[in-house]
Formats: structure tokens, C-alpha cells, sequence
DNA sequence: CATGAATGAGTGTTCATTCAT
DNA sequence: TATGAATGAACACTCATTCAT
């Protein structure tokens, strides 16, 4: 080490310190972040119900001792996967909404996004729409959890957030309505309509009652059907 | 015990015995339908990946072991559960469809069955076309139980049973369509979007996404929404 | 029924009683051995440590109550068995040493049945002589079998009843040096040699250490080997 | 904690660090072998059928889940404990049969080893040869364990391993019919003959069937027959 | 005499979690 | 920061046993 003045030293020492600090930080969220990979990659294998912390911690080859670093317990581990989930859901779906000027596109290519969204995360599907549904419609998992409530990107007023998806669809639909596109009438009962056939198109795809080949021909009936259902006069 | 002839005795005996017989028969299926309600709980509150024998047996009080006095094992619980719905479902689905000659009545009629039981019937819902379907599908759950062909009362061509309230709605949309009531087309698939729609409505209505008053609002609106999309010329 | 004065009435209720009691009493006779043939068979093919009682009931048809009417628990049957086992092993052993006088001659008999008793009755001989020599050596199992002390048919002097086969076996070779067919020594450690060597046969002999095929040879050798080493001067 | 410069501190720490690791993988060897001993006790006394790995725990003081920090399960448990004796017990024959070139002096060694070995170890000598001799004879207990193949220390070619101690003797009794110090024979059947005397002793020493004082006496005796019986033209 | 119903103890095994290091 | 050691609670399941009938 060359010669230096006690305060280079201490200022070195410092920067030296912040550095390390930096770095470790940087680890730290990297792990963070290998950690939730891992528990989402085992929460699409096993599912909710028997989601095991300790095989997470296999994945990543550490300790399961190591994710009570990062989580306080399986719970929060869970949540805090599952969470992540569903902010990737609501913002890609916004993402959609906003592609879409015309009203009628864009519900066409919400329906076609959540379509897609469920067959390719079924597990993710399952939990939000049919096993845990209050977990995706609570604002937060953690009492003390305050950063929680921008769980739903599209809330800016606080309110309880609701389902980002179907608010999506009642927007364009009003917007079909005043732009003429559609005869007027109750935008969230129609939307709730197309809702409720796409859900149930994706939860039948992705049981066994309806096979994979099947799902593209009964999609395209049962989206000309809620068309002609819902637009014709 | 009032003075009685010998030959009276023996009656009274054996009519006791008969008696003390009948009754225990009677509190051995009323335990057996105890478990099996538990059981659905259980099922319906902790899925099927978690579900524990243990805790059915301390929602109904008694030991785990008795259990095994009704079922060979924990899968078999769970069969035994999923059949019987099974059996009242297709029972009653199969009454409602007898009890229609009009085609077009009696889909309305299924629709409506359908939904109803469905809501009066969550639990059983959520296993039989929600979280455990394939068992739904297999034709027999045990090797050696001979009965389990009558699973499906329509069947009596002993092909592997089906889905029936599909089957059901398929026959009446065939007999529409040769009735001329509605135009030609391929039965299955327009069968099938009713499916889709119904089975969407009452997933949805029997979790916390949308509320129990606001469900038949929107079957109204959907049913509408059908019929205009599948009947309309 | 005819006419009969009360004295014969009471006379031939009493024929009746006792006739039908005695019916009743073979009855549970019988039962009493079909448990234990059965309690024998299970031994035979569970051993000592996993015998279980619910099998052997379920062996006879009965259930496992009933076995609780005949004998008093778990261990009490399994020791009836054993002790039925040992009785007929000390019995037919018995046999064969007063079927030869000739010392010599005896002694071959006693040593050919020792053997083939043992790789007849694997379970019982591994009881008996490898496994829980110590009931065999008991004199009795329960404090308040009085009875227990015929255990052992050749100990008329009530003494602690030891290994019977031994026992002859010492008896056959004083005879023999008596005779002077052989040589003069302590008989019960001459006797102790060959048992030893039987002993070591039967029980590798029943192991998989040495194959069925093997055993005839192996016993021809060691029998002229003890001969030869034990008589020849 | 006194003064010390940096450098030293790092290295103490070091040494720490190191010193409680070796602490804790002796601590960890310590334990394993604990469990081992228990193991067998556990299986001394209660066979191998009903041998519980809850009872192994209890008598060491800790908790079930504990051993299966040690071994994967029940058989694993199982199988180390025999594999344990069977190492020991192959490497100590060995060193016994290496100490001695004439092979006459040999042999006795090798007799007198395997009966004080037996005596010894009473419960492992049980398990060995008396109760789970499949165990000693199968090459390899896990099928990923590459470095069984060492079980049997005397088996450089990679041939199946076969009892040791029997090759041993084999190989003894051939050189001594080579070198002229016996007749010549069938080395094998004749060494099997031997064996089976040792065997015999060993299991009726360990039994309640013949005392301990008594056991040197016969052993003798035995070994006295054995020889002439063998050995004497 | 025999049974059916029920239990309690015990089995192997997995898992989330804690604690000292 | 990460780990190794250990635990306690839970799970499915089997068995011997009791009790009322």
C-alpha cells in the first residue's frame, strides 16, 4: 500500500466501505430475486397447496435457512411470489390496454392476452381466478406491508384495488359506447359477460376436461358468439 | 320387563335384534355421509394437495382411525367423496333432461340446473370441474368395483362415461337442430360454449371475485348474451 | 311335544343342557385349535417379531374380537403358539429317542430329525434355538399357568424342564459308554459337540449364507467329521 | 479477548474457525457412531422385523428427524449399521489372516478370531449371520454408492464379495493341503465343515442356551473334535 | 358366543422453523 | 451473510385392545 495521508486513508477506508456496502446490497437483491425465480418456477410445479420452501432452496442450492435471510417464513415467501405474479399479470395487461387506441381492438386483444396469460400460466391462473382469488383481490398480504397498496398499477386514488383486467375491459367498452361503436347500455354488465366466457374458456383449457388441440376451435366460436351476442343489435 | 311367553321372548329378541341392526346401519351411513360432508370441507378449504385426513376427522370428532372404518385409505376418502357427487350431480342433471320433451325448453332447463347446483353446491363444484376434473373423467376409481359403469346413468352401452351434462346438452341441441328450431351447425361445438359460459358464470360466482347478489344479474345478462350469439339467425 | 311328567321333563332338560353344553364345550375346543393352527401359519410366515393377531383372525374368518374370547391378549396367543410348537418339537424328539435302543443307532435318529425338524419348521426352529431360546427355556409364560411345568413331557421330577433334545442326546451317549461302544468322557460335553455342530448346520442351513442344494452334502461331511472326531479312538 | 494486531486477529479467527468446524465433524462422526451402537442394541432386542428408528432415537436422547440428518431413512439406517460390523469385522479377519504364514497356525487363528469376534459382538454378530446374512452377502447396499465395491478388502479382482472370512479359510486349507499338512480334499466342503462348527458355537455362546463359563469348555472340546475329525488320516 | 364401533399408541417420514456459530 | 444441527408438529397408516350389544 503507497503512503497516504491519514484523512486519504480515512476517506479510502470510506469509499472502500460504501463500495462493499454497494456491492453487497447489489447480492442481496440479486439473491432476492434468484430466490423469487426459484419459489415461482416451484409454485408452477407443485402449486399452492404444496409449495415447500425447502425445495426452493434446492433449486437455488442454499440452505433453507438462508431464505429466512430474506423472508420471515414460508408465508411471506409465498406471498411475496405470488405478488409478483400478479403485478406482472396487471402490468402486462395494461401494457395491452395501452397498445390499443380503437376500443374494439383493444378489447379483442384483452381478450386474446388473457386468453394467452392463463393457458400459459396455469398456475398462476388457478391461484388468481380459482383457488386463492381473495389473495389476488386483497390489497395487502402484510399488515405492515404499507408499500402494498400500488399492488394494482392502474389505482392511483388508494382505493381498494379490484381486478385490474376487468377494469380494463369496462373502460374500453364505455369508450366503444361513446364513440358509437356499440349500442350504449351497462358497460360493466357486458364486460363482466366477456369476463365471464373468457374465464371460463381458460379454466376448462387448462383442467383436463378439454383437451389442449381443442381450446383454439371452441375459443374462436365462443369469441364469435359473445361478439355477435354482445355487438349485433 | 313385563311377564312374557317364551315364544314372545324370542320374538321381542330377534325384533330387538332386528331392531339395534337396522339402527346401527342407520348411524354407519350417517357417519359415512358425516365424513364425506367433512371432507368436502376440508376439501374446499385446503384443495386437494393438502388435504388431511386428520383434520376431517377432528371437524367431524372423532379419531383418525375411525375413518379408516369407512374408508380403506385416504384416497379412497376422497373418491368416495368425488363419486357421490358425482352420482347426485349426473342423477339430477339426468332428471331435469327426462323431464323437458321440448328441446329448446330443456336446454334452458340444464343451463339452469346447472348454474343453480353449482352455486347450492360449491364445494362439490370446485372438485368435480374446477380442481380434480380427471376424476371426474375416469370411469371407475377402484379396479375391483364392479358398479362403477352405473356412475353415469345414461350410459347403458357401457362406453366410457362422459362429461353427461355435456352429452345431455349436445342430444337436445342435435334434436333442435333436426327440429329445425335452430339452424344447423355442429352441435358439440355450439353445446360446448354454452358449457364455457355456464361453467364461467358459476366459477366465478362461487368465489369471492364477484358477489352472490350481483350473480343472478349477470346470468340474466349472459344467458341472454348466449342464446343471442347461438340461436340467433 | 309329548306329554311327560315334570320330573322327566326336568330330567331330559337337564340331558339336553348338558348335552348341548358339551357341543358348545367341543365347539370351543375346536375353535380354540383352528386360532392356534392358524396363529401357527402366520407364525410360520410373519415370524416372531410381526405376528399379527388381526391376521391370524382374519385367517379363520373370525374377527379379531373373538380371539380376545379364547385367549387373553396378543402375547398370550403367540405363546400358546410357540408353546404348541415347542411341545410338538419335544414330543416327536421323544419319539424318535424310544424308537432305537441301540445308543449309536439313537443318536444318528436324534441328530437326522434334529436336522430335518429344523429346515422343516424354519420359523419355529429361529424361535426356538436363534431368536427367543429364552421362552423355550422358560418353564412357563404366564405366573398362573399351573400347568406349564408338563412343558417338557421328559421331566417327571418337576425340575426347571432345559433343552430336551439335549438331554437325550447325553442319555444316548452314557448309554453308549456304558456299552463300550465308545470310549469313556464327560457324555454332556461330547453331547454339547454334536449339538453345537447340528446346531451350526441347520441354522446356516435356513440362512441364505449356504443354499438348500448345498446342506445334504455339507451334513454328510460334518456328520463323519464329528464321528470321526468325537468316537474314533 | 486481549490485544491483538489485525493480521493475528484474522488468523485467530481462521484457526476458530476451522478448530469448530473439526470440532463439529468430530461431534458429527461421534453422534453417527452413536446412533450406529443404538442402532444395534434397538435391533438386538427387538429384532429386525419390529425394529423402530423412533425407539434407535429415544435411546441416544434426541428426536426422530434427527437420524435422518444421519441416514436417508429406516434402511438406510439399517444398512450402515450392518455395513459397519461387516467392514470391521472383513478388515480385522483379514489383518488375522495376513499375521500368519503357516497355514495350519492360521486356521486357528482364524477360528479363534471369528469366535471371540462373535463373542464379542453379539448383536452385530446376530445381525450378521444369524438374522440379515442377505445384507452381508449383497456386494453393494445403494446402488449409487461407488465405493462399495471395498467392502470386502480381499476382492481386488471386482468379483462379487462373498463371505471373507469363509474365502479366508479356503484359501488356508489349500495351502496347507499343498505344503502336505493335510490330506487332500475338498478345501471348500471341508472348510465349510469348520465353519459350520465356529458357527454353531458362536450362536449358542450368545444365546441363553449355553452360559458363558460354560462356552471356553466347549469351545475345547469342539475345536479338539474338529481337528481330529478333520485332520487325522 | 361373536361382533361392530371406536380408540390410543406407535410407526416412518416430511416440513417449517430456530439457534448457535 | 450463510450454514449446520436440531427440533416439534403434522401426516398417513397399522395394530392391539376395549366396550356395548
Amino acid at each position: 500500500m503507497p503512503y497516504m495521508r491519514k484523512e486519504q486513508q480515512a476517506y479510502s477506508k470510506k469509499r472502500t466501505k460504501n463500495a462493499s456496502a454497494k456491492r453487497r446490497e447489489r447480492e442481496r437483491v440479486a439473491l432476492r430475486k434468484n430466490i423469487l425465480k426459484a419459489a415461482s418456477h416451484e409454485f408452477l410445479e407443485h402449486g399452492y397447496e404444496s409449495f415447500s420452501l425447502r425445495r426452493v432452496a434446492e433449486r437455488i442450492g442454499y440452505t433453507p435457512t438462508t431464505i429466512y435471510l430474506y423472508f420471515r417464513n414460508k408465508d411471506d415467501l409465498l406471498h411475496g411470489t405470488v405478488l409478483e405474479g400478479f403485478q406482472e399479470f396487471d402490468a402486462q395487461i395494461a401494457h395491452v390496454a395501452t397498445s390499443h387506441r380503437d376500443p374494439l381492438k383493444r378489447i379483442e386483444a384483452l381478450g386474446n392476452f388473457y386468453v394467452q396469460f392463463g393457458m400459459d400460466n396455469p398456475a398462476l391462473y388457478r391461484l388468481m381466478f380459482m383457488q386463492r382469488s381473495d389473495l389476488y383481490l386483497m390489497p395487502r398480504f402484510h399488515e405492515d406491508d404499507v408499500n402494498a397498496e400500488n399492488l394494482s398499477p392502474m389505482n392511483p386514488q388508494g382505493q381498494t384495488p379490484r381486478i385490474l383486467a376487468q377494469e380494463l375491459l369496462v373502460q374500453a367498452l364505455e369508450e366503444a359506447m361513446k364513440n358509437g361503436n356499440i349500442e350504449k347500455g351497462d358497460a360493466k354488465l357486458k364486460a363482466d359477460v366477456l369476463w365471464v366466457g373468457v374465464h371460463g374458456l381458460v379454466s376448462l383449457a387448462i383442467s383436463p376436461l378439454i383437451s389442449a388441440e381443442y381450446a383454439p376451435t371452441l375459443k374462436e366460436e365462443l369469441i364469435r358468439t359473445l361478439i355477435k351476442g354482445t355487438f349485433s343489435s
